[in-house]
DNA sequence: CTGAGAATAATAGTGATTACTAATACAGAG
DNA sequence: CTCTGTATTAGTAATCACTATTATTCTCAG
């Protein structure tokens, strides 16, 4: 994938969308600051927020929408539901078929003109159930 | 529905709870306030957001996911999903079955112990699609 | 090469929410 | 009903995530 002749590729926006596709987690706006910061010392938060909603805009990445807490970003471009573990705030992602099919039943009950739908899934991680089983024996 | 006898009933939390359930819409924490404020002019803004996270986590009212912007409530305790306008951000209902069976397939491709999931439909309400054919003849 | 305009670093500002603290009010015991 | 202990409150400060501002630097089309 190109990225569009309007759009410099400059070395810091460069740095963030490969520290993005790099990796399977879904970082933060802070932890990619972190990560990018190994390479470019001198970068600032504010470029790295700037740039993860340019290159959403774009299409480059996906903005995923956070129940609560900083916002979380994706390298990977093909659409997948996510979940998120209510004890650490981890994200994996949930390879099942898409559930467009929901939007035709709510246009049959609502005046809303449906456009899409946000799904995602709540659990715990492999990580905290061993946590959670380590605690309580 | 009876509160539980730990949870002190005082006149600020009574209003709380009773300005969430008079209405259908899904006010913030700020609407909230507002609205409260009618009656007890003197209640502080911290203490609408400390209730209503108490009420929510008590299983008296529900806290939406939101996506970006501020959070909302909804004192229908009913399970039931949401539409978020993209325009205004107004919230209504999407009375719809539950999609439960979604975390049947994910667990069946996850090592997440899968507790539930959150879906949100977007688009646009009444008003706003008016005002866009309003201004586009 | 070079210069116009886009992008950056650093910092200040904003909006939503949470934390703190001294004062107050609720609810059960007497 | 009054007393008393603790939950709760009002008011304010602080925090968190993010956005705006601005002077300076960097890219890249020509």
């Amino acid at each position: 994938m190109q990225v569009p002749t309007r759009l410099r590729m400059t070395r810091q926006r460069q740095a963030i969308l490969d520290a993005l596709r790099k990796t399977d987690a879904h970082p933060t706006a802070d932890e990619v600051y972190q990560a990018v910061r190994a390479e470019l010392p001198h970068i600032s938060l504010g470029t790295v927020y700037r740039n993860l909603s340019l290159l959403a805009r774009e299409g480059l990445v996906n903005q995923l929408e956070n129940g609560s807490g900083p916002g979380r970003f994706d390298g990977d471009q093909s659409n997948h539901y996510h979940i998120r573990c209510l004890l650490c705030d981890r994200v994996a992602d949930a390879r099942i078929a898409s559930a467009e099919f929901l939007e035709e039943s709510v246009r049959e009950v609502s005046e809303y003109a449906i456009e899409g739908h946000r799904l995602e899934f709540t659990g715990f991680c492999p990580e905290c159930q061993a946590a959670q089983l380590a605690k309580t024996p």
